[in-house]
DNA sequence: TCGCTATTGATAACTTATTATCGATTGTGT
DNA sequence: ACACAATCGATAATAAGTTATCAATAGCGA
């Protein structure tokens, strides 16, 4: 049967209070903290079974690997910084109408990454090159 | 200096009158039936080159290798059909207030993918299975 | 607590996409 | 047409991410 080990935990744990998705390296290091011995096969061998079980899914990004976060979280879509790579998710509503596709053709779902610059990584006021797009 | 070989105009001319982005397999056999003994290393050096000279850029779909495309579009997303794998350009255009960011973030591009079917593999009408999102 | 077996940790192996190597070929200026 | 270097084709090598292997460890039911 399916065992509660203390490195499947440590994993869940961390996506679960991270608060935007994980990468495998993020989740590797952030676990350590939790269960030291904790190896990169285990956080690969437990995010594949935590996606299969229905508790975490990939988000991907397009050129990266993917990253993880919880399932219960709804439809959304991600942010990323170009400054500190972080991936934050956006929780405001986007409807259909603002995603329009040719007559004939028929949207099903969407990936919108929008990429820039975090709170935390935003220029100081007055300081050249930060016009946003 | 630089040589016009009969491989780097198959293979900009296949980009250029594919109408959609395309892959390097796809590069490969389209270019193939124009220079027949044309291989995949031509391929990824040929792309690299007119990438550095702005003649075709890559297009970038999560989890999936680059597309390749003509500069000259414009801004624009993409439609991949999920049956027939194909990628589309959309040129709707889209504005940034359709694209909410918390606050404190400034978005300086986006990544739109819209997933679907296609023209040509939307179901009959009144097959099942078949709403859109 | 004991014993069984699922799970782990360390690392080798694998996968897929891309790049490097190098002898053969072929544009291009003369 | 010639000469020569840019480019090509075939394939080995590389890179990054992920999966497989297997002896050691550790949940969990009795």
């Amino acid at each position: 049967m399916e065992r509660n080990t203390r490195q499947r935990n440590a994993i869940l744990g961390v996506i679960s209070e991270a608060g935007r998705p994980l990468s495998t390296q993020e989740i590797l290091i952030k676990g350590q903290a939790v269960v030291p011995s904790l190896s990169i096969a285990t956080v690969y061998r437990t995010l594949k079974d935590l996606t299969t079980e229905g508790w975490i899914l990939p988000v991907k990004l397009p050129g990266e690997a993917d990253r993880y976060e919880v399932t219960k979280l709804g439809e959304h879509y991600h942010f990323k910084c170009s400054s500190c790579s972080k991936v934050f998710d956006i929780h405001e509503r986007i409807t259909n109408n603002n995603l329009p596709a040719p007559a004939n053709f028929i949207v099903e779902s969407y990936d919108l990454i929008l990429y820039g610059r975090c709170s935390e990584c935003v220029p100081k006021r007055g300081s050249p090159g930060s016009r946003t797009a």
